[in-house]
RNA sequence: CGGGAAGUGGCGCAGCCUGGUAGCGCACCUGCUUUGGGAGCAGGGGGUCGUGGGUUCAAAUCCCGCCUUCCCGACCA
């Protein structure tokens, strides 16, 4: 591809609102344009790298053997309907109507769809099954945000597996971590596997794959000694035991005169420190208002609580909501007493006694509570958010919080999608059985973003070989000689031919426009062809990582001879070792860094 | 949905407070010079100032509504 044919739109700066390294990138070296929020064009550079990251998950795919489809993107609303999800996605989900007043949804994912057509399975002969796609998928994010990170609309490979048992499903399982950890480290994203939450989607064991990097939206939990590590929606960490002095026969009330928080009742006098408090959280899960207990100096972690009582809506009473039930205001509120509401009551105050509360009436308090004695009925439930610093329930040496980008998800599924769409296959015994799933995602344009989050300096982009738009750019000092454009022609002709995607800058601009733009448009490898190095028969080799130049002669039968020799021929993945390979044995020493 | 900010040529911004009919840098077009790290000079093209209404002799500027976009939180590949 001739530079001066392409459509490249490369920008000085980028667009004000973008803020993650990412976003500002890919569009300022003319990879991606936003056409409205969560909406992006992929521009034919940004193409190539997609494809490319698609390439890639192809490959590991059919790997495990795993078999490609291509779904519809729309669906109709029954079948949403009969898996319970039309309900339960709520608006995230795009809905229409066709002209026949039908509903119609845009695929948020497509559990349904395979599921429907694993029912034209019926022996356990024909199982295990692996099946994929690389679709686009909608989901009317709340807020689409970070360029390529999250958006509306997206390019997603979902795999999905059907076994018998599960057994069969754990065997499935593990070969999709195997090739998630390959496909990671061909794009050279530096990935941690860790445990995590399958919200919305149902299921139970739950791996993500995460790449720290500041521009993410998860926090994850990570010990650096033994390894553990979880998303902070299912992280634990060990609480060191205290030891709660005798407690009075029953809760004694307390005039707490305009004391509201956690933090006026530690310095009230006669109050408690947070350690000694119990804060009571008033939530409403699924239209039902319930009482949510911690520790005064814990953090709830909404997911866990979701996770825990099986709510897909939860959110925080509203003051009028809380006063109304509880008879109080946020600030003196308690569960002690309360009977005929749900109460959640977090691990962390197992055996907790001479606890202080709210007394459910305004400026008075309790004290001499003891948990498992004056709350009715309480459900425990790991409910707290894990702090940095806290010790690990593995090792017990601290654990630090690193934010990361959700790469990729794997997790088990269950029965539920197979029984609602009624797959059902006889087993060796003659007795009908309901395959287990497995479901399995990574964002192509996420990833794609997360490969450019961790891959750039403060000259732009450097693209891995493995995704690069293109592996090679041939940039020609001046155009308008005709000996650097003759060597440039032959050298491009040779590359192409050789199946190493090549960009040939042609354009009539100044030398240090086309250098930049190189760099920012982050291809691995630069040719340049200039007059200083053309009066010495040479031309120059830089890496774009490490800015290593070197000086590479430029001699049309040797370059040709060694073009054609039978290692160039056969395709190789790690097109950078080729490149590098051509180099040394073109080199003629000669070896300086860039300044 | 809660909180915060912003909409002015393709991109980045100023102008708004104190109304008088739009400007700067980059990019673009033409010419000359220049040519190994985002050139110089000269000339030129391009903007219903997000949108609807109101105030006024006059609105980018003041007032009200709406739309859009971004950032921080709750949800997800």
């Amino acid at each position: 591809m001739r530079w001066s044919d392409s459509f490249i739109p490369t920008l000085r700066d980028a667009p004000g609102d973008a803020t993650a390294a990412s976003h500002q990138l890919l569009v300022r070296a003319g990879f991606i344009r936003q056409l409205h929020s969560g909406h992006y064009s992929l521009l034919p550079l940004g193409l190539r790298v997609h494809n490319k990251v698609a390439d890639v998950v192809r490959a590991e795919m059919d790997a495990i053997g795993a078999q490609e489809f291509l779904l519809p993107a729309m669906h109709p609303g029954d079948l949403w309907r009969r898996s319970g999800r039309w309900s339960l996605m709520g608006s995230e989900m795009f809905r229409l109507r066709d002209r026949n007043d039908a509903d119609v949804v845009l695929g948020m994912t497509h559990e349904e769809v395979f599921a429907a057509l694993a029912a034209e399975m019926s022996s356990y002969r024909e199982l295990p099954q692996t099946w994929y796609q690389i679709q686009t998928k909608f989901r009317d994010e709340p807020r689409p945000r970070s360029g390529l990170l999250r958006v509306r609309e997206f390019m997603m490979k979902d795999s999905y597996s059907f076994d018998m048992d599960e057994a069969g499903l754990d065997v499935s399982f593990e070969a999709h971590r195997e090739a998630y950890e390959r496909i990671f480290k061909r794009l050279d994203l530096d990935v941690m596997a860790v445990q995590a939450s399958s919200g919305a989607m149902g299921g139970d064991a739950s791996v993500e794959f995460m790449v720290p990097s500041p521009a993410g939206e998860d926090d994850v939990a990570r010990c650096a000694r033994c390894g553990y590590r979880a998303n902070i929606e299912r992280a634990r960490a060990a609480v060191p035991p205290i030891a709660d002095p005798p407690c009075g026969e029953e809760p004694e009330r307390f005039a707490t005169p305009g004391i509201r928080t956690i933090d006026a009742l530690a310095s009230f006098e006669g109050g408690a420190p947070a350690d000694r408090q119990l804060k009571t959280m008033v939530m409403i899960l699924d239209n039902q208002l319930t009482l949510v207990i911690l520790r005064g100096d814990h953090q709830l972690n909404l997911q866990k609580l979701a996770d825990c009582s099986g709510a897909t809506d939860v959110r925080a009473a509203t003051e009028s909501e809380t006063v109304a039930q509880l008879g109080a205001s946020p600030g003196s509120l308690g569960a002690v007493g309360v009977d005929g509401l749900p109460i959640y009551v977090d691990e962390a105050l197992r055996g907790r006694t001479s606890m202080t509360t709210g007394a459910n009436e305004d400026d008075w308090h309790l004290r001499e509570v003891d948990v498992a004695r004056d709350i009715i009925d309480p459900q425990w439930a790991d409910l707290r958010e894990v702090a940095e610093g806290e010790a690990c329930i593995m090792c017990g040496r601290p654990l630090e919080i690193v934010r990361c980008i959700e790469a990729g998800h794997i997790f088990k599924l269950g029965r539920r999608y197979c029984e609602a769409m009624g797959v059902s296959v006889l087993d060796a015994n003659g007795t009908a059985q309901t395959p287990i799933m497995g479901s399995y995602g990574i964002g192509i344009g996420r990833a794609m973003a997360a490969v450019a989050e961790t891959h750039h300096d403060e000259r732009g982009l450097i693209w891995p070989a493995a995704v690069a738009p293109f592996e090679i750019v041939i940039t020609v000092l001046d155009p308008g000689d005709a000996q650097q454009s003759a060597v440039a022609a032959t050298l491009y002709a040779e590359l192409e031919q050789k199946t190493l995607a090549c960009l040939l800058d042609d354009r009539p601009l100044r030398p240090g426009v086309k250098l930049a733009d190189a760099e920012l448009v982050g291809i691995p490898y630069r040719v340049t062809i200039g007059a200083r190095g053309m009066a010495n028969g040479n031309v120059e080799l830089t890496e774009r990582s490490t800015g290593t130049t070197e000086l590479v002669r430029f001699d049309r039968r040797g370059l040709l001879k060694r073009l054609t020799a039978p290692e160039y021929q056969e395709p190789s993945t790690v097109h950078g070792n080729r490149i590098k390979s051509v180099v040394r044995q073109e080199r003629r020493i000669a070896v300086h860094r860039k300044g």
